[in-house]
RNA sequence: UCCCCUGUAGCUCAGUCGGUAGAGCAGGUGGCUGUUAACCACCUUGUCGGCGGUUCGAAUCCGUCCGGGGGAGCCA
């Protein structure tokens, strides 16, 4: 059974067994206390060791934090303070050892930066233990909502050849291929012929797939090669891509509000414990600020408007705003936070800051593109009507020294029943991060890749 | 890639004006029949990130390299 079922378990005089990782023994004279986790929940199982039982002084007074144990005993009201049961223990069994003197995990709070230098271990504390709960649950969460809105999830490839424009730069794939043999240019030789690369984006890949199955999402690892050394960047991370054909803007908005609502709301319901760590530990406003997303109706502003509400704001940026430039960081700061505070969704960007394949409004000058901006960690999900018009997109490519062989394919789902179409994307470790209120990209992941370290 | 901060015991950190290393926790031993970050007593632990320089003397000052963190850029 496991531990989260147990501590709902009523008291009874039947026998049964528990596993689990210690966390902490107390010895009060001829008792032990021990406290076992087993992942299941946060919560811990107050094990209580009588000196009259079998193996006491051999393997009860022996655990130390970290050993794998197993316990048969009985589930019993307990009559201190700080649990509702506690189990009272029979037998023992200890599956593995944990030397205390090598072991790296203690019985106290560690810092996270300590933390990421043993990731294999991490998982063992209640942070990071807790972290990855609600990142598994809203992983779930996320295929349920598509699930609900009719979407297919499809598996766009991690090795692909599109470098997406704009998205970053690409790692790049090379192994000797079957044709080796040594010649001049290593990619003529190499096993796909030509240079390829880890995916930064599914997207390409996923209008295709939507321009035949209608509603369509990937979700999966995407790579940067990028060096950037900030606490929302990773080389490694997930990203969750949905493409709907016949599509607008507005629709495009209007679903990407209803997905994050319905992802906070998942967790709000479900993680309530896991949540309650980070409420205390982490940011004592965190509840509130989830619940403030899920209830009110995300701000909805275009560029233009939100220019010229910066510019009169009469608040000295240090980068001075005017019409063509991108937004910083303290610009999507001020509009959430002091403008609008809440969750504002931006559009119709300058065609020039954003990438090809986005469409071009009527204006010529913008388009129709939306970022929805989140309180404190700024652009959570970026998308976009895409170009369907083929002399459109041709010509925009043109602009940009694209060429147009590399993007055959994608020309030619605008050549055969081209048809409007939008997406959005999200960082997946971002919404981690927001939900949780985790101040660093780094510890929403299992295994951390950055600049440096794999 | 640029800017800033930082590196001292297993962990978190203190170390003043340059004078030769320190506290809490962890760990070890012992005590305690209801503990909750248990408690009490005693004990152990150091390439002060590496290399070089200045100095009678460097954890401390200078140079350089490496690691970590934050920010910018880029983005998700």
């Amino acid at each position: 059974m496991l531990i989260r079922e147990i501590l709902k378990t009523a008291p009874a005089a039947a026998v049964m067994e528990v596993k689990g990782w210690v966390r902490t023994r107390r010895d009060a004279g001829g008792l032990s206390f021990i406290e076992i986790n087993d992942g299941s929940c946060l919560g811990n199982l107050q094990i209580v060791a009588q000196s009259d039982m079998d193996n006491f002084e051999t393997l009860i007074r022996k655990l130390t934090t970290g050993c794998a144990v197993r316990f048969t005993g009985k589930l019993a009201a307990s009559p201190a303070k700080g649990q509702d049961v506690e189990f009272q223990a029979e037998s023992v069994e200890v599956y593995g050892w944990s030397p205390a003197e090598s072991y790296p995990l203690q019985k106290k709070r560690h810092s996270f930066e300590f933390l990421r230098n043993v990731p294999h271990l991490r998982p063992r504390t209640n942070s990071i233990g807790s972290v990855m709960r609600i990142r598994g649950r809203l992983a779930i969460a996320i295929g349920r909502f598509f699930e609900e809105q009719g979407f297919v999830q499809v598996h766009t490839p991690v090795i692909s050849t599109s470098d997406c424009e704009g998205a970053g730069e690409m790692f790049s794939v090379t192994t000797p291929g079957p044709g080796s043999g040594g010649g001049e240019s290593p990619c003529s030789t190499d096993f796909f012929g030509r240079p390829a690369g880890l995916t930064v984006s599914g997207q390409l890949e996923a209008e295709a797939y939507a321009l035949a199955l209608g509603r369509v999402y990937t979700f999966g690892p995407t790579f940067r090669a990028e060096n950037s050394h900030t606490s929302r960047h990773l080389a490694e991370f997930w990203m969750v891509e949905p493409e709907m054909a016949f599509c607008d803007l507005d629709e495009d908005i209007d679903l990407a509000e209803k997905f994050l609502k319905f992802l906070i709301a998942d967790v709000l319901d479900n993680c309530r414990e896991d949540l309650e760590l980070f409420t205390k530990f982490v940011d004592k406003d965190l509840r509130n600020r989830l619940e403030t997303v899920t209830a009110r109706a995300f701000a909805r502003t275009t560029y233009g408007e939100a220019v010229r509400i910066l510019a009169k704001s009469g608040k000295k940026f240090e980068y001075p705003i005017s019409w063509g430039a991108d937004f910083q960081a303290e610009h999507e700061k001020f509009l959430t936070e002091e403008v609008f505070g809440k969750p504002t969704v931006v559009t119709d960007y300058p065609a020039s800051i954003k990438p090809f394949y986005m469409r071009l409004n009527d204006d010529g000058k913008t388009v129709a593109a939306m970022d929805v901006l989140f309180p404190a960690i700024g652009e959570i999900i970026g998308g976009s009507r895409r170009e369907d018009r083929y002399a459109v997109l041709e010509k925009r490519m043109a602009e940009r020294n694209i060429d147009p062989d590399a993007y055959r394919w994608y020309l030619d789902l605008r050549r055969y029943g081209s048809a409007p179409h939008a997406g959005f994307g999200m960082g997946f470790e971002r919404l981690v991060q927001f939900v949780t209120g985790m101040a660093n990209i780094r510890d929403v992941i299992p295994f951390p890749r950055t600049a440096g370290r794999a």
